[in-house]
RNA sequence: GCCCGCUUAGCUCAGUGGUAGAGCACACGCUUCACACGCGUGGGGUCGUAGGUUCAAAUCCUACAGCGGGCACCA
């Protein structure tokens, strides 16, 4: 057998993939079993402009985790992959080539510069497709859309006419986010809030028209004071009640503008008057309208000063205005002062660019009345349920229970264009199709309105769109409502609510039973990964330097936690990996005569002690790993098929098995062991499978004895694969914790024997003899029976097992659980002194255990209050405790 | 202003009302016939601070501190 020492994960990731989706085993159709359960999970579909971080290998991971533990399981599995047409971004992406070329999108005209970004998307987008590849994703290619498919593009439409029929779709002139550099409309989640230091207030004072009193008012805007159209106060003021219906006379404009009375104006801050605008802030505007004050506009689109703001404004950048308008208050002598105030801005979400509220005319949503039936379904039944619940269910319905509308216009042009015409007087036509409006109307001279949907309009439609909707197709009927969302927290507004929202109202059911929440991956100095900062870590790198196993068992114990990255645990897991390999490389070179699947014939309780042990040990591990993937507890997963691996199965059982499976003379003896450490190897290969799909594979398929008899019934008819294999299912009546205890007991006293070797500085090398004493017979007989395998693992020539250990005085001792002791003579050898220390320690630390033990014993409260088998224990270990104290006093004498 | 999370070994993180855990790092010893990406042994924490509840608190409650997040508002 020539296989490498070295596990090289190259070799395995290079060729299962392309075989597994070559046979068709992404697809749910593989399962050949109608009755099967079904299992759907719908990938958040990157952007097509994206390359693959490490929130996405998080995401995929737990993703392909769930999905290949359940289709081990023998369900029906849909993982489905796609991509997202990603409005704004990918538009900038190929208006930067254009500019590269000398041109614009507007020298091109809209449908050429269209047919450029398909062309570009063709090209250079989706390649996150190919990374996912990489990671052993096990989605279902030939289910793959794209927002923009022909498909979705319908669902949009629908979801558009539907809605605007309820007339919670509406078209109307509202003040909405405007981003000056990306000439757009955006929604109040696609802004940022940033706190920002520098700012300052600046107080400006208003002549009353008629007197020679002046108002004083704050801002830290105070260009758009050339937009006011009146200063309240709050009705509770008194210092300005006699004020309240009196006319200011506007400086620098001249325009004529009163005092009104609201209760939004709070009195203790700045002056307790401020000024309204209402066509360039939110409250303002609110202000504005309870108060039928004019709407001025005195800056547009670009930022820049309209002509309203007067001839000397006008053109001018805001920031520049500002200045003018500052100095022109100084020469008015109305320029009260300007105190330094920390107050937070605005920003574009994706260009950071200062956004300019903007009273203009857009489409758009009543969130609340589409969100009332998540809203009810949170409230009443906790669905879905998120993972972890703690904080997210809470965050999910506090968002919900105050929605605002939705602005869906964007003014763009790559995206869904909003499905409505206008005739040449102006009505305006929803429809499905061009030809419906033509016909609703009755005319063809229709234009189509310019914009475009936001991106998440169509997002929002995902887990129904794919499956085929509008149109009732088998895919929907079978694969929804899809079992478990898996994202990134900030977008729980974005699109998961919005997907609750949808799927409620078009499918009548909930979008997914789950939703589980990702950690976020921080830099080692606990700073967010960004582009901007360049201090992102590359998945295909570390993939190239640990392998993509050991990345993805690392990604899916992080989990749901925050954490700092560091290469450290891939590092470890790489080991892992490689342990895993040198462990089968074992049981192949040890396979002749071997079979999967063999060695565990006949009744359990005539196997040897170590086969038991292993075999109840598998099956814990097997209810473990298994309870805590469906509680989405990777992490327990992880350390649970870890442990197993590393300490149950290459520690012990390979090292207790070792001289029956190395025997120089082939046997049937040897050939039954030799099947069962490959059949546990192969049991725990299965477990581990999906986290580590590839050295998994690679493994399996080596192993002599595998083949369609371990493919899980559904699957039967498929060439043989590990990730068709059944999952291992917990079989109850093998746990056996005698044999656990049992063993327990051998590999204390191995390890209390090795800790002799090692303080008493023995040779690695060199043989010595033990003495096992055990009053008890049946401890006796257990160390008996495991006396080759003790002689092995401690390297002990000779090992004597009797009821003492005699009296021996040349020798180093340690006592034994269960009143047993274990002593090695060291004719000559032994440093009384140094003995009489290390035995003296041990009895100082079980003085100190019993002692704290005692005291709480010593307690009525406890032994009346605690329960009694709290309180039988305790005694129990003092009785234990004592014992060991009684032997090693007893130890310390003799050497006296 | 409102809401929330975190604080455990040098580092990254688990965990839990009843004997403090892992990996890495560290120390010592090992060419032991699967593996030095390994084997064996060992050291290391008053579980952020102060109170409270309890027979028992690192775990539950309260306050505080530090760090972080979300929402609202910011004239």
């Amino acid at each position: 057998m020539e296989i490498p020492k070295a596990y090289d994960p190259k070799l395995a990731e290079a060729s299962h993939y392309s075989r597994w989706e070559a046979q068709g085993c992404f697809a749910p159709e593989v399962n050949r079993d109608p009755q099967a359960p079904v299992y759907t999970i719908v990938i958040p579909p990157p952007n097509v402009t994206g390359n693959l971080h490490m929130g996405h290998a998080l995401q995929h991971t737990i993703m392909d985790v769930l999905a290949r533990y359940h289709r081990m399981l023998g369900r029906r599995t849909l993982w489905l992959p796609g991509m997202d047409h990603a409005g704004i971004s990918t538009q900038i992406q190929v208006e930067k080539l254009l500019k590269k070329e000398g041109i614009s999108r507007h020298d091109l005209g809209r449908e050429k510069f269209l047919e450029r970004v398909w062309a570009w998307k063709e090209q250079y987008g989706g390649e996150i497709l190919n990374q996912m590849r990489r990671e052993g994703a096990s989605v279902d290619w030939s289910r793959a859309r794209f927002t923009m498919d022909e498909g979705l593009t319908r669902a949009v439409r629908e979801f558009f006419v539907r809605m605007y029929e309820k007339k919670w779709i509406y078209r109307g002139e509202g003040l909405i986010n405007w981003c000056p550099k990306d000439q757009t409309a955006l929604s109040d989640l696609e802004v940022d809030k940033v706190e920002k230091k520098d700012g300052k207030l600046y107080y400006l004072q208003y002549p009353v028209m008629g007197s020679d009193r002046r108002v004083t008012v704050a801002t830290t805007r105070p260009e758009t004071m050339l937009g006011d159209t009146g200063v309240a106060v709050s009705p509770k003021d008194e210092r300005y009640a006699d004020l309240v219906g009196a006319t200011l006379l506007l400086p620098i404009v001249g325009r004529e503008i009163p005092v009104v009375a609201d209760g939004f104006v709070d009195p203790e801050f700045g002056t307790g008057a401020v000024k309204v605008t209402p066509a360039h802030d939110p409250n303002d505007y609110a202000m504005g309208r309870r108060h039928d004050l004019p709407q001025v506009k005195v800056i547009d689109q670009h930022a820049r000063m309209t002509p309203e703001a007067g001839a000397e404004f006008a053109g001018l950048d805001r920031y520049e205005a500002r200045e003018l308008v500052v100095a022109k208050f100084a020469e008015l002598g109305l320029l009260e002062k300007i105190v330094d105030y920390e107050f937070s801005i605005s920003q574009c979400a994706r260009c950071r660019t200062v956004i300019e509220p903007l009273l203009s005319v857009q489409w758009f949503l009543r969130q609340a009345a589409l969100g009332q039936q998540p809203l009810d379904l949170i409230g009443e039944r906790h669905e879905p349920r998120f993972v972890p619940e703690v904080p997210y269910e809470k965050v999910y319905t506090n968002w919900l229970a105050g929605l605002h509308d939705w602005t869906l216009s964007r003014q763009l042009w790559w995206g869904h264009r909003i499905p409505a015409w206008y005739d040449e007087a102006g009505n305006v036509f929803v429809a499905r199709s061009e030809e419906d409006a033509r016909a609703a109307a009755g005319t063809n001279e229709l234009t189509q309105d310019p914009d475009v949907l936001d991106t998440w309009f169509s997002s929002a439609l995902w887990p129904i769109s794919t499956l085929g909707w509008p149109d009732d197709t088998p895919d929907l009927k079978t694969f929804y409502p899809t079992s478990v969302l898996v994202t990134a927290r900030d977008i729980i507004f974005l699109w998961v609510a919005r997907m609750m929202m949808t799927g409620l109202e078009f499918a009548g059911e909930k979008a997914f039973d789950d939703v589980f929440i990702t950690g976020t991956i921080f830099d080692k100095h606990g700073q967010r990964m960004s582009k901007s900062k360049g201090n992102g870590v590359d998945p295909l790198a570390v993939f190239d330097k640990y392998g993509v196993d050991a990345t993805r068992i690392v990604l899916a114990s992080i989990g749901t936690t925050d954490t700092r990255w560091n290469d450290t645990q891939v590092e470890s897991y790489r080991n892992f990996a490689n342990k895993i390999w040198n462990a089968a490389r074992f049981c192949l070179m040890n396979s002749e005569g071997a079979r999967v699947g063999e060695g565990f014939e006949g009744d359990p309780q005539t196997w040897a002690l170590h086969d038991r042990w292993i075999t109840s040990r598998l099956q814990k591990t097997t209810r473990d790993v298994s309870k805590a993937i469906e509680a989405y507890d990777f992490h327990a997963a992880v350390q649970t098929l870890y442990h197993f691996f590393w300490d149950d199965f290459c520690d012990w059982y390979i090292e207790l098995s070792k001289a029956d499976v190395t025997a120089a003379e082939a046997s049937p003896a040897r050939d039954a062991a030799r099947s069962r450490v490959l059949s546990v190897l192969e049991q725990a290969l299965r477990l581990l499978h999906p986290f580590m799909p590839f050295i998994t594979e690679e493994l399996w398929l080596r192993l002599p004895g595998v083949g369609a008899g371990q493919l899980h019934p559904a699957y039967s008819h498929a060439e043989p694969t590990i990730m068709l294999a059944a999952y291992p299912l917990t079989r109850e009546e093998l746990i056996d914790e005698r044999a656990e205890s049992e063993i327990a007991a051998i590999v204390e006293l191995v390890s209390r024997v090795r800790n002799i070797r090692s303080e008493m500085s023995i040779k690695p090398g060199e043989p010595v003899r033990i003495l096992v004493g055990a009053a008890e017979a049946s401890l006796r007989a257990v160390f008996e029976s495991g006396s080759q395998q003790i002689a092995r693992l401690v390297r002990a020539s000779e090992v004597t097992v009797g009821e003492t250990t005699g009296g021996a005085r040349a020798a180093a001792r340690a006592v034994l659980a269960g009143g047993a002791e274990v002593a090695v003579p060291l004719e000559g050898l032994i440093d009384f002194a140094q003995e009489r220390e290390r035995l003296g320690k041990e009895q100082e630390k079980l003085g100190a255990e019993a002692a704290k033990l005692e005291a709480q014993l010593a307690n009525e409260n406890f032994v009346a209050r605690a329960p009694a088998e709290k309180v039988e224990e305790l005694r129990q270990r003092v009785a234990d405790i004592a014992q060991r104290t009684t032997a090693l006093t007893q130890t310390l004498e003799a050497l006296a």
